[in-house]
DNA sequence: AGCTAAGCGGACCAGCTGGTCACCTTCAGC
DNA sequence: GCTGAAGGTGACCAGCTGGTCCGCTTAGCT
């Protein structure tokens, strides 16, 4: 075993670049998105790159790492608006807390959007926040400020769907993203009286097998 | 000179083979996206990898020639329904066009989300595009049926938005996109009173001249 | 049929990536 | 200060990519 992921490194020097090194990798994937190369994060953090895989076995360990650190970030944001007063401005706050994740975290977009790049610790934060978006969701729709069929999972998908939506403009209007939300809350909460035409996903799905094409 | 941009061939063998290689990379490109690489269009067309050089120049100049096909598909749907009688169904039915076009081509949803991989053909029909998109939503806004504030390059952008919350239910519930259309639309329908929050974009702004990270 | 230029294709190249390893440096306990 | 082990490192490797090139094949005109 050449990389170690066993715990948390004893000597000084191990504990101060192995937070260089999650400082630097968060940066740049980040602004970058997964494709930066290990190299570069090395660079970032002012280590060799043979230092990276001391400390994760993998890159894979090491986004995995950056993630499920936001994932949890965001969990407890959900966490704590669980017990506000308003449930919709609860759920209003969880999705302006999440999408502002996803806006600045091009890698964040990517791993979140994409089952293939993801690892099972990381599946299981984001089922975990599905969860908690079901409870957020669920104490809205029986205040009736949300239409009734709108569930956890969707709010969770919407998150991404909005930031989605600014992407294009961030350069330019780093905050459109405020813009795309209110619509996507007027229309959670519209009572339009119509179901929505299609039965609200129960679960996400794992990453298909292969997207193979039959050539 | 080696690849050939100029004109179509003239030889029966190499119109067959321009043709064949237009079907496949245009399949595999849906499937698989951007990344897959020239080899694997090559031998899905039936062809060795020189000839696709012979006939595209690059792979962005192959990859640009398809999506310019898609876009100008969207654009006569656009330009057909700006004659439309109901403005309301003539945008709805936009955006469901464009949708379905984004759900099934996975290349279409990187390229036109992403200024960067975008050349300046691509660049441009986007941009008609949005301006199809402003005149359809115009007459919508004028009849009532939108929310006042709203524009184009809103709907445009939220074509993206709307393939990409479905997305990740893909492989299970292909046809979820309708779901978040109609959430979408009951976004943009509502007559709230309140205004927006954020300005509506003027234009899509150019790709961004580096990401790069201050390391 | 014969000729010629257009077309074809795969060995090849440079450049990149994630990951490995043997050697050297440094920490920390004594 | 000595020492042993933990940590750091960059040359190196295999595998991939887009793109080139030149010898071979073939279409299509005469």
């Amino acid at each position: 075993m050449t990389g170690a992921t066993s715990g948390a490194p004893s000597r000084s020097d191990a504990v101060r670049n192995r937070r260089l090194l999650l400082d630097a990798a968060a940066k740049t994937f980040a602004e970058r998105g997964v494709e930066v190369s290990i190299a570069e994060i090395a660079q970032c953090a002012g280590v060799g790159k043979g230092t990276v895989f001391r400390h994760f076995s993998s890159k894979e360990e090491l986004l995995a790492a950056i993630m499920l650190g936001m994932l949890d970030e965001l969990m407890d944001t959900a966490t704590e608006l669980l017990t506000a007063d308003d449930p919709g401005l609860a759920l209003r706050e969880f999705m302006a807390a999440g999408v502002q994740l996803l806006v600045r975290d091009r890698a964040f977009c990517e791993v979140v959007g994409r089952p293939s790049l993801q690892n099972p610790q990381v599946r299981a934060a984001i089922d975990r926040l599905c969860d908690a978006g079901e409870a957020l969701t669920a104490r809205a729709r029986e205040r009736g400020v949300v239409r009734p069929d709108l569930t956890g999972t969707d709010v969770v998908l919407l998150l991404a769907g909005i930031q989605h939506t600014a992407a294009p403009l961030l350069s330019t209007e780093p905050q459109a993203w405020r813009r795309y939300l209110e619509l996507a809350l007027d229309g959670i909460t519209a009572r339009t009286g119509r179901e929505l035409p299609h039965p609200p996903p129960r679960r996400l799905p794992l990453a298909s097998p292969h997207p193979d094409s039959g050539c």
